[in-house]
DNA sequence: ACGATTGTCAAGTGACCACTTTAGTATGCG
DNA sequence: CGCATACTAAAGTGGTCACTTGACAATCGT
């Protein structure tokens, strides 16, 4: 119950470049948060928050050590927002076959109305 | 010139849920800006705003036919997204790779300090 | 034990942004 | 032509959120 592993949690964490960049400098190697400030302008309290968006929305997670929390990806984090995209460019890819075949298969143009819209029939 | 097609754009515009559910509207095949709004408790001035944002970061192209604009998803700006959370994928995915080879090939436990740390010796 | 790291909590502030309102332009339809 | 439809543009507003400050807790090194 602790996260929520939402889509729209995901896509908001990571529409911050300074979260971003977390993500990414920890997909290199886990961290500890000082460490992850580092490379920062930036407070640490900020890191620290930032830190914990990522965390509540399962894009990473953490264990304290001693006085340090090291922090890690969370690869189901990553599989949510991967899903979410790779499910609408199949969908696109989809339509866009549709449309090929339908240009190739009709050489008159003019059999039925020209359903270019969605798919319902 | 039009499109910055940049990462920091792509994610900014799909962080909000209306923006995420025109894409996943226009995915499943090309819509006017009216019928786009159908579905939403919105102002259509706010759903051509949308529009505008998703349309500048090339996550969709639109054309204008008549008096409608015709919107659909550009795959390009799926793909931006993508790649950055495909290579992060990878990246944790042969970093817990590593790690696995490390823990099996080492019986003893001490060979050499316990450098769980970043990429590079 | 003392000081220095390392992190945490709470409150405040400023900026950005989603959305509205208002007013306007262009196109289709009868 | 005249009215409705479909969008566009500009300005204003409220709420959210990134970041700071400051005060505090826990742990490490010597």
């Amino acid at each position: 119950m602790l996260n929520h592993h939402t889509i729209d949690e995901c896509f908001r964490a990571l529409a911050e470049p300074a979260r971003r960049a977390i993500v990414e400098r920890l997909s290199d190697g886990p961290a500890s948060v000082s460490q992850l400030a580092a490379p920062f302008d930036m407070t640490l309290a900020a890191v620290v928050q930032h830190v914990q968006v990522l965390e509540k929305c399962g894009l990473i997670r953490s264990e304290k050590i001693g006085r340090n929390r090291v922090c890690r990806v969370d690869p189901a984090g990553l599989d949510v927002v991967s899903n979410w995209v790779g499910l609408r460019r199949s969908m696109v890819e989809r339509q866009l076959d549709r449309l090929g075949a339908l240009l190739a298969s009709e050489p008159t143009g003019d059999e039925d109305p020209p359903e270019t819209e969605r798919t319902d029939p």
